[in-house]
DNA sequence: GACATTTATACAAACAGTTATATAGTTAGG
DNA sequence: CCTAACTATATAACTGTTTGTATAAATGTC
């Protein structure tokens, strides 16, 4: 999927590019980043298709505005979109492919240094994300019940980024963990743990064989995502 | 980032594109997915840069294969990468995107759909993990003690997945239950609940604003991701 | 009045990734 | 012997995203 959508969604109230770039920035962007020179070419491009309209609005401060919203065939463009089944999608998590080939640096300190460092990260957006939770709770007695539609469904986005980060958060704390007593192991049995190769959880072949050995393909093809 | 680093870590040991493909597919996807058409040009890029080197290879079915590895110069550029510090990168999160958005089906059953379905994908995702960790475990008594070092890293990315998706399975079920309790109230309430505007969270607005209201742009913007 | 900041739009160039297609030798089954 | 499946490489066309630059009006401040 790409940008479109999204701004399908958002617009079902007007807003110009550079609204949408707030947005973007205060909400979205826990789940989908954009850039302004994304956004503009975004807006013509939907308009062109008669999914989005606009016109010049009076502009209180600044250069003339262009005030874009979702028309009636952008709004079945979204619904369509939206009825669609979910799927994972590709994603790429940086963060983990460096762990995964970071035996390369040899250092195991360096490793733990890097789970210390990612933890803070983590922690700092979840302690954000905690705070937006507790503001609604403190200007709304009832809360979370008797919100609005929309708001109901931005809770649960909420609550993803909440559960989905304490876990990453324990993550890390587990990994300084296993690394610390893998350190001590190290010490004690004179820094020469050689262990497994990395295909012994591959099955028991005789025949050493490299993560990169090519096997049968198709069988290792991911499912659907 | 892109793919480089992670070709550069996969090439400490030789391995053609074909070899390459069927690793990402079997092992990378989980937090890099890659096609063929993006590795070929990939290696051969690397090449022309001098980080990697490639040789004709004998091939034992099929047509002359082409065997990389990273060179002393690829070593050290991968090597820079891991040891730069952690960054969180721009996640798109497509599956939460629709979830935000959903309200605009204006119909909480379509929600509850989603949700169940979502959490089946997600289910056998981590089934499928902990299928690796259980294959693991039966095969190797000391686990998970005496791992080599790559083994070790990969470890550490295999937690990462099971704690993620147990986790993003526990959301599905706790937004199973908040849509049920409010569509149980809907009923009970006449089918009219409207609750509160989006804004309330935001702050005691007299002034009623719709969530794409442009507002001071810098001070929302994220920080340093 | 000079300068920085904010609001606002736009486009070019580069980078990253996907989909589709072409090619061709090898192996296994019917 | 034919064909399907597998192994293997390659490229073109396209889509999506990022980075950098240009422009310009209005506001605030030293």
């Amino acid at each position: 999927m790409s940008l479109d959508p999204i701004l399908l969604g958002l617009l079902r109230k007007p807003a110009s590019g550079y609204d949408l770039k707030t947005v973007f920035d205060e909400r979205i962007h826990y789940f989908w980043p954009a850039e302004l020179s994304q956004v503009y070419p975004a807006l013509q491009r939907l308009e062109q298709k008669g999914l989005l309209r606009s016109r010049e609005a009076p502009a209180k401060r600044g250069p003339r505005r262009r005030v874009y919203q979702t028309t009636a065939a952008g709004h079945r463009v979204l619904r369509q979109w939206l009825e669609q089944s979910p799927e994972l999608g590709d994603e790429r998590i940086g963060f983990l492919a460096k762990v995964y080939l970071m035996d390369e640096l040899g250092d195991l300190g360096k490793t733990l240094q890097y789970f210390k460092e990612l933890r803070e990260i983590l922690a700092t957006r979840l302690e954000e994300l905690q705070a937006i939770e507790r503001g609604w709770a403190a200007r709304d007695p009832d809360y979370p019940d008797a919100l609005s539609a929309q708001m109901f469904h931005v809770l649960l986005t909420l609550r993803k980024g909440l559960l989905s980060l304490s876990a990453h958060v324990k993550w890390c704390d587990e990994s300084v963990g296993r690394i610390e007593t893998r350190r001590e192991k190290e010490k004690t049995d004179g820094r020469t743990v050689q262990g497994h190769s990395l295909d012994t959880h591959r099955g028991g072949n005789h025949r050493a064989r490299h993560v990169l050995d090519s096997r049968s393909r198709k069988q290792g093809r991911p499912a659907a995502r």
